[in-house]
DNA sequence: CTGTATCCGTGTTGATACTG
DNA sequence: CAGTATCAACACGGATACAG
């Protein structure tokens, strides 16, 4: 039974390393670090602050808790996340990315910002916290946000987040609602359909779906911030208009 | 065989869509669309142009003929490219990115941007054309090329590109060497390794690797424009430094 | 040259069960 | 709650051979 294990385990390092691109390019050296199916959506339910194994079980639908360990394992390997354990009283283990994990939220902001242009992408999916903090932070138009000063806090499921507008930038962290001018209360789904689905904000106040506390004009203007690229032309189109010229 | 051919079709379609992540975050859905393995690096390949099936073949090392096939299809259902026929005398089937896949360029800069961190990274690895000019757009610092103007060309394989230098910005294309300053030729590893190894040009020069024409002050200006960020730390350290903080 | 067909090893997944 | 262990199904990737 040991030998069998040894065996698996260079057998399945062996093949780690086929799998891997024979590429000195960086970035084909970023998906061998974060290409394997699960590793980013991990990184990214990890960005907005340290999570129990649990936790991310929950926030990512579909993923089995063998797939979570392995991709925790290499991630913490290749020194993106860490693994600690909460200081008493809590005394429980968490996941939380390093210095170096934290610097992949550029990578989210590029993938977001190119696939919101996909025309066969589906928002009516389940959605996260933290995809919903990131994507605040990639989407904010600083141009519209400009002169705005304001702190709007958001109640999404069992966490709370605080954001600060100033200058026409953003800042979102996990934390308390102190001084905030207005909080939002709903799944992170619902505050994303009044953000980028046009949906009226007291029509999803009135179907009991979101709360509003606080400064209702500053949340009529929050929800025009994040402006949606146009899409881009479905696929055959581009392909016509060629073979047309 | 028809039928075989159509249940296995419909069996394939049906995993498909199985293992597409069903998240709505817009950096999932870019995963959904290039996240199989090969499909960003066929994009690199393509993001300095149209290139045929078995140039693809040749600058992506490992790939096998029907993994790019379907790669190719994938990517030309999504419409993030074409496949086209050159135009007489050439006549031959060509593989071009639509508008929307040449978009796909910031990813390919925070992925390279990231991953250059990685203490993991070995840059002793078969380089492409395509991603040495990637990587020149990706880590051109901005300073140091400020009040150089200049005209670069580049002799890598069987493809030249021409690199200007205008005012702390880089723009390389395809083309012909018409009006540069110096001409560099040789592999994209070799080049590589001056602009990010610190081999001094001459070392190579002697060692029959590069060719030099024109400008020499300049090339001895230009290979400090790419400085590499720091890595990270190792696996373990942070880890460390949490526990002993 | 441009792919397609086929075979096979294996990684991924999901389920179940189990440990601490 | 936080995983580990095992297993079966299956599609994917890779190599080779082959076809238009």
């Amino acid at each position: 039974m040991t030998l069998q294990k040894i065996t698996n385990r260079e057998a399945t390092a062996e093949t780690a390393r086929r799998r891997r691109y024979d590429d000195a390019c960086a970035a084909a050296h970023a998906l061998d670090l974060l290409g394997e199916r699960w590793a980013l959506l991990v990184v990214r339910e990890l960005m907005t602050g340290p999570k129990r194994f649990g936790d991310l079980r929950r926030d990512l639908p579909g993923i089995s808790a063998n797939v979570l360990t392995q991709r925790l394992a290499g991630l913490e390997e290749e020194g993106i996340l860490v693994r600690r354990r909460l200081p008493p009283p809590a005394d429980v283990p968490v996941y939380e990315l390093t210095q170096w994990g934290l610097e992949a939220e550029p990578i989210f902001q590029a993938l977001g910002r190119w696939a919101a242009r996909s025309p066969s992408h589906d928002p009516t999916r389940p959605f996260s916290a933290a995809s919903l903090v990131l994507s605040m932070r990639t989407m904010l138009d600083a141009g519209r946000a400009t002169g705005l000063d304001a702190r709007i806090g958001f109640r999404l499921g069992r966490e709370t987040f605080l954001a600060r507008l100033v200058d026409g930038a953003i800042e979102i962290a996990a934390g308390p609602l102190d001084g905030a001018d207005l909080v939002l209360t709903g799944p992170p789904a619902v505050v994303a359909a009044a953000l980028y689905g046009s949906v009226p904000l007291r029509d999803l106040e009135a179907a009991g779906e979101l709360r509003l506390e606080g400064d209702r004009a500053l949340a009529d203007r929050f929800v025009t911030l994040f402006p949606l690229p146009a899409k881009a032309e479905k696929a055959g189109t581009a392909a016509k208009r060629q073979r047309a010229g």
